[in-house]
DNA sequence: TTCGTAATTGCAGACGATTGCAACGGATCA
DNA sequence: TGATCCGTTGCAATCGTCTGCAATTACGAA
């Protein structure tokens, strides 16, 4: 190593006394040099140990080979599941991977595209921050022509691609298997109302209920804010209505298992005093006393796709026109949900 | 947006009839350009949507302002935890944050490091996989004068920082937690022999059984694979032992909830029949029932720490010599460590 | 011997931004 | 009137790589 860093063209050009154009194309391994060349040059090359540099190759052909994934936050395990697959599968085809998170913050959210356009990723990836209720700056992204991909929590009227889970499909398996178990009084513990998620599995929700026939009650709809406070106070609150739920299904597990914990605090046994179920079968959910009935999201299988659709894109494999994949979920059935003494 | 993705300055530079470094020097608030003409240039600049080429500037300046991090596992709590705080940091600092995984293995971590030195990464933070055991590559980065960082995964006898926890002292504290709450026959359940934290997790095992002056026992020291069957085979092999260790130590969480999740169906109760403790301060930890004694390691101060201390380095903030960055770690006292009736 | 042709290689310009230096015009001063 | 200086702007080179085209050479054919 002399001063710099890096090997370039250029030195293995004059250690070699040929132009660095030559040196090029021997290193692309063109046809049209003298093979006598080409060897000494590949030699030299690995001899020096040169590595292209693909900020100057980036810049020459316009294309970083780079994409960015934006997401509400890398610590949860189902986002973490999907850069997991995002990034085996970029990798496998050649991309790199730019990962920023907006902290459910859409001023961070928008922070974060304008960096990674900056940076001329050649597309994005993108799962909405909690806050993000207005959609100007996903408008701006589509204007400029700069490919993106929303994925999990999507906004519907941006004329992208999406890739989500059949939300409304998971709760209405869930609530239908309560309905099953014979519980008929279930209440549901919904998110914020804004939120996508809240929406579809709600709708999952009155669909089964209105199939079994089992009149709405609003009052059976609760609302926490997804802090660990607004979570138990629905579960203090869901245990003083009268007449009690006798099932409740919670948005997503961690509310689900605050309330369980809660609940048990409080003496409560479940599922003998009230069953319990939520929707996306983190880790947590299986090692919880009783193990959480809950709606299994491949978050893996959701980066995949989603990076895949948007690769097939840019390299011209998929057509232009926007698509809605629809992921189906797995319902996961244990003990939390279970009249005793159990069917099965 | 005529036909190209971004718009640069000479576009501006063509709309206004000015030179192209007059844009540069407009943009960047240079003094020695006519008020005016800076106000106009500026004023198209917004209108226009101009953002820099970060890739151009970044070739220009020989500095991407990129970071490169390179874990054993993405979807790890921990290493989430570690990724969050690096991002978080470096975006403060102007810095963007390319992430990939070994999956544990060498072959990989290997292969992101090429990738990322070849995209021109201003510095790397690495995480090792279990698999490496072979130092070349790293000595390699050390020899091309590319700055580095290791955290929580590291090999000491490359001379650069590292960031680690106080392996050793959190096993101490944790055992030390169980021989005062009066358990002698104190197993610990090591991973692969040669990995960092199996070695330092257990000198402070015994260093805590001496300073008590319990005779260790060979025995006592089970290993796994870490696999769930591995897992499994010495929660077994433990009820198996005669006499029965009062009391276990897992090398990391998720082993101790294996162990816990194994030993419930064959009916043993925790602590009362034999006592656990874990590492890592795992979200599963908190909910499994007992819930779980463990040592509690903050992966977003790491992540923090090792940024800033590599970012130091890279601004010069830093002296050039390594150093060895040691965390402390928190004893977490729950029920599955607690002679009952717990003295507390 | 001369011309044509193919095989090799180099030159130069481009990607987008930055910067030292030169150039230009106008104004001031002698 | 001429010299000088300052304010303002443009030219050209640079970072590392790639590529269309031109240039060079050698060789065989006529």
């Amino acid at each position: 190593m002399k001063k710099g860093r890096q090997v370039t063209m250029k030195e293995i050009a004059k250690k070699l006394g040929v132009s660095v154009s030559t040196v090029s194309r021997a290193l692309q391994d063109s046809p049209e040099l003298h093979p006598e060349t080409k060897r000494k040059i590949t030699e030299a090359a690995k001899e020096m140990n040169y590595r292209p540099n693909l900020l100057a190759q980036s810049l020459r052909i316009s294309r970083s080979k780079t994409l960015g994934v934006i997401v509400p936050e890398i610590t949860s395990h189902f986002f973490a599941s999907c850069i997991s697959g995002i990034q085996d599968t970029a990798i496998t085809r050649g991309y790199n991977v730019m990962i920023c998170q907006s902290n459910e913050s859409i001023t961070q959210e928008k922070a974060n595209i304008q960096t990674l356009v900056s940076s001329q990723v050649d597309g994005l990836l993108i799962s909405l921050s909690r806050e993000t209720n207005t959609f100007e700056h996903l408008h701006e992204l589509y204007d400029r022509e700069i490919n993106f991909v929303l994925f999990d929590r999507v906004e519907e009227d941006i004329p992208v691609s999406k890739v989500t889970f059949n939300d409304a499909g998971g709760a209405y398996q869930v609530v239908k298997h309560l309905l099953e178990n014979g519980f008929r009084r279930i209440a549901y513990v919904s998110g914020p109302e804004d939120l996508y998620i809240s929406k579809k599995r709600k709708e999952g929700y009155l669909r089964a209920l209105q199939e079994y026939g089992v009149e709405i009650d609003d009052q059976l709809i609760q609302f926490t804010d997804l802090t660990l406070g607004g979570n138990l106070q629905v579960a203090q609150r869901i245990l003083q209505m009268q007449p009690r739920p006798e099932a409740v299904f919670c948005m997503i597990d961690p509310v689900a298992v605050d309330v369980l914990t809660e609940w048990k605090k409080s003496g409560i046994r479940i599922p003998e005093d009230i069953a319990l179920a939520g929707f996306t079968d983190n880790p947590t959910a299986a090692v919880v006393e009783p193990p959480l009935t809950t709606v299994a999201q491949p978050g893996y299988e959701m980066g995949k796709l989603a990076v895949s659709h948007l690769l097939d894109q840019l390299d011209g494999l998929a057509s232009e026109d926007p698509v809605s994949i629809v992921l189906d979920t797995t319902l996961v059935i244990r003990k939390s949900s279970q009249h005793l003494p159990a069917k099965n």
